[in-house]
RNA sequence: UGGGGCGUGGCCAAGCGGUAAGGCACCGGAUUUUGAUUCCGGCAUUCCCAGGUUCGAUCCCUGGCGCCCCAGCCA
C-alpha cells in the first residue's frame, strides 16, 4: 500500500463480499449495471455503478453493462448509445460484456414454459382491472383467479398462442402461481409475461409477448454469473421473489444486496421528472448545464474524477439519506483547483482611467497560469491606463470589513500595481460610470516601498484588448432542499438558475476551445460550452463558484 | 393497522462485546498579489428511548418511539 489514495471507506457490501470469499461461498466477484434505456444516466446511477464497478475492481472481477430492455414501449436506441458513453466518460470498462435482457428472450420463454409444466405458472385472463381488486390490499389477502387451476395442457396453448398473437394486448398475462394470501404483494402470484404488440428496440417484431422485471432480471443475472445483484432498496420487496424464481427452475444462484439510492438537495432524480423538465421545456435538453444527468455535468464542466470521487465520499447504505449539493460542488472544485488554467474576466464591467498612467502605452505584464504550479507557464497580460473590474469590487460607502475599492481607497490590481481611487464619476441617474483612480508603478511584482499592507486584490481586464463573451451563469435548478416536498416539484423550479452575462475577458481566452475549463480568478470555474460555442467565439458555461467567505460574511 | 427495511455529531459514514475512524459543514489560527488554495488546531463522556444480560454494550436480549418502501399487465 504505497499508494497516495485515500483509504477507501468500508460498507456493509464490501463486507458481505469479504466474508463470503474468505468463507468460501464465493469464488469471485461478478457485478452488474443494469439501466433501463428509457433516459439517460444521472448522478444516482453514477453513484450505483461507481458502487458495482468498484467492488468488481477492488475485488479482481468483473462488472457487466446489461440493459434492462423488457419493455419496448419505453425503450429506445438513442439512449443505449448515452448511457454507455457515459458509463465510459466516468472511466469504467465492461470489456466484452455488454449485454442485453432482451438477449435472453429465448431463454426466458422456455423457462417460462418450464414453470407452466411444473404447474408453478398459469395463463390469467381477467382484466386488469379484476386482477387488482382480487390482488387484496396491504392488510386484506388476495383471492385466487377463477382461472388459477387451469389444466397445464390449457396453459400450454394459452402461452403459445399469447407467443403467436392471436390474443390483443391485455387480454391474457402469464401469473407465477404462489400464494394470494402471502403478506408479501410480490409474491400474490405475480405477472411474468404481458402481451405487448409493440416493436421492440433490438428483436424487432420477433416478440408480442415480453417479460416483466422479475422474471427477467434474475435469470439475466443468473445467466451471466452475476454473483452479486446489487439494487436499490424498493426491491427489497421483491428479493423472495428473485428466490423464487431461480429456486424454481434450479438454475444458479446470484445474491441480491440492497442499498439506498441516492438523493441531492435541490435536485430531482426521478426519470418521470427529468424527461417532463426536458419535454416540458423548463431546460433546454437532457444535456442542460444545470440537469443533474451525466451528460449535463459533463456540459457544465464538472470533470469524471470529481464525480467519481463524489459518489467514493457519499458512502454506502440502507438508510435514506440525503446528501447536500455542497458536497458535490466541493468535490468539482477539488478536481478542477489542481488543473485549471488561471484567467481573468469581469463579468460585470466597471471603468477604470489610470490618471498617472500614459494613454498610450501598454504593457505586457507575464502572469502565471497557476500560482501554486509554475510547471503550468505563464502568459502576457495587457496593462493599459483604461481598465474594467468588477461592480462588485467597488462601493461608495464600504463597510468596515470590505477590503476592496471605494473613495480614496488602495487595493491591488491582480497580478499589476497597487491603485487608488480618487475620483468617482457618476452619470445624471446618479449610477457610478467611472472611477479615476493613479496607479504606484513601483508596486508591480513587489510591495509598497514604505511598507504599508493593502489588503485587498481585485481581478481586472484591459479595455483596449478585452473582448466581449457570452456566458452562461448557472446555479441549482430548485429553490428547495427537497422540490417534492412542494405542492408541485415544478413550483420549486429556481427562476435564477440560468443568466447570460456578456463580460470582458482577457483576450487570449478567445481561442478556447470546447470543453477547456479555466478559473476566473475570484470568480469561479468556467467552461467553454461544447455545444453552442463557435470557433474563436467561446461561450463559457459557469461550472461552479469558488468559495466564498466574504458573500458569506455580508 | 399486513409485510420488508432503517435509526451513530448539522449532512454522509466506519465500527459488529473492550471503552466513538474518516469526509463534508462549522469555529479558531498561520501562510497567501485569488476574502481561493494550502496548512495547523477545535468540533459526539456518547451511538432514537427505556429496561435487561455482562466485569464491560453503539454493538447481545426485551419493549417502546420515529422514519422509508410495497397493493403497475413499469423498472
Amino acid at each position: 500500500m504505497s499508494t497516495s489514495e485515500p483509504p477507501v471507506t468500508s460498507n456493509f457490501i464490501r463486507t458481505i463480499i469479504t466474508e463470503d470469499l474468505a468463507s468460501g461461498k464465493r469464488n469471485q466477484v461478478i457485478t452488474r449495471f443494469p439501466p433501463e434505456p428509457n433516459g439517460y444516466l444521472h448522478i444516482g446511477h453514477a453513484k450505483s455503478f461507481s458502487l458495482n464497478f468498484g467492488l468488481a475492481e477492488d475485488f479482481g472481477g468483473r462488472c457487466h453493462l446489461r440493459f434492462d430492455d423488457t419493455n419496448p414501449v419505453k425503450e429506445e436506441d438513442e439512449y443505449v448509445e448515452a448511457i454507455q458513453a457515459d458509463v465510459r466518460w466516468l472511466g469504467f470498462d465492461w470489456g466484452e460484456h455488454l449485454h442485453f435482457a432482451s438477449d435472453y428472450f429465448d431463454q426466458l420463454y422456455l423457462w417460462a414454459v418450464q414453470l407452466i409444466k411444473a404447474g408453478k405458472a398459469y395463463v390469467d385472463s381477467q382484466t386488469a382491472e379484476q386482477m387488482r381488486k382480487n390482488r387484496g390490499t396491504l392488510t386484506e389477502v388476495g383471492i385466487d383467479s377463477p382461472f388459477r387451476n387451469r389444466r397445464i395442457e390449457e396453459n400450454l396453448e394459452l402461452f403459445d398462442k399469447m407467443k403467436k398473437g392471436d390474443f390483443p394486448d391485455g387480454t391474457h398475462i402469464l401469473r407465477a402461481k404462489i400464494d394470494m394470501s402471502s403478506p408479501n404483494m410480490n409474491l400474490r402470484d405475480p405477472a411474468m409475461y404481458r402481451i405487448l404488440h409493440a416493436h421492440h428496440h433490438r428483436t424487432g417484431d420477433k416478440w408480442c409477448i415480453y417479460p416483466m422485471y422479475d422474471f427477467a432480471h434474475g435469470q439475466g443475472d443468473s445467466i451471466e454469473g452475476v454473483t452479486y445483484s446489487i439494487c436499490t432498496l424498493e426491491f427489497e420487496d421483491h428479493r423472495p421473489l428473485y428466490d423464487w424464481f431461480i429456486r424454481e427452475l434450479g438454475i444458479f444462484a446470484p445474491q441480491q444486496i440492497e442499498f439506498a439510492r441516492l438523493n441531492l438537495s435541490y435536485t430531482v432524480m426521478s426519470k418521470r421528472k427529468l424527461l417532463q423538465l426536458v419535454t416540458d421545456n423548463h431546460v433546454s435538453g437532457w444535456d442542460d448545464p444545470r440537469m443533474p444527468t451525466l451528460v449535463g455535468m459533463r456540459r457544465r464542466g464538472y470533470p469524471p474524477a470529481a464525480i467519481r470521487s463524489f459518489c467514493e465520499r457519499i458512502g454506502v447504505g440502507k438508510g435514506a439519506s440525503w446528501i447536500d449539493l455542497s458536497v458535490l460542488e466541493e468535490c468539482v472544485r477539488e478536481q478542477l483547483n489542481k488543473s485549471a488554467l488561471r484567467r481573468q474576466a469581469v463579468l460585470n464591467p466597471l471603468k477604470v482611467t489610470m490618471n498617472n498612467y500614459p494613454a498610450d502605452k501598454i504593457e505586457e505584464l507575464d502572469v502565471p497560469n497557476h500560482p501554486q504550479q509554475p510547471d503550468l507557464g505563464t502568459r502576457k497580460l495587457p496593462f493599459s491606463h483604461e481598465l474594467y473590474i468588477d461592480r462588485d469590487d467597488f462601493m461608495e460607502d464600504p463597510p468596515k470589513k470590505f477590503f476592496r475599492l471605494g473613495p480614496d481607497r488602495e487595493v491591488r490590481l491582480r497580478n499589476a500595481y497597487i491603485i487608488k481611487c480618487e475620483e468617482v464619476i457618476k452619470d445624471t441617474n446618479g449610477e457610478v460610470v467611472e472611477l479615476r483612480c493613479s496607479a504606484d508603478l513601483d508596486t508591480l511584482g513587489k510591495n509598497p516601498a514604505d511598507g504599508h499592507k493593502v489588503k485587498g486584490i481585485i481581478h481586472w481586464v484591459s479595455a483596449a484588448q478585452a473582448e466581449k463573451v457570452e456566458v452562461r451563469l448557472y446555479d441549482r435548478l430548485f429553490n428547495q432542499e427537497n422540490p417534492d416536498k412542494a405542492d408541485n416539484y415544478l413550483d420549486a423550479l429556481n427562476p435564477e438558475s440560468y443568466k447570460v452575462v456578456s463580460a470582458l475577458v482577457e483576450p487570449g481566452l478567445l481561442e478556447a476551445t470546447a470543453g477547456e475549463t479555466f478559473q476566473f480568478e475570484r470568480v469561479g470555474y468556467f467552461t467553454v460550452d461544447s455545444k453552442e460555442s463557435q470557433p474563436g467565439k467561446p461561450i463559457f458555461n459557469r461550472t461552479v463558484t469558488l468559495r466564498d467567505t466574504w458573500a458569506k460574511l455580508k
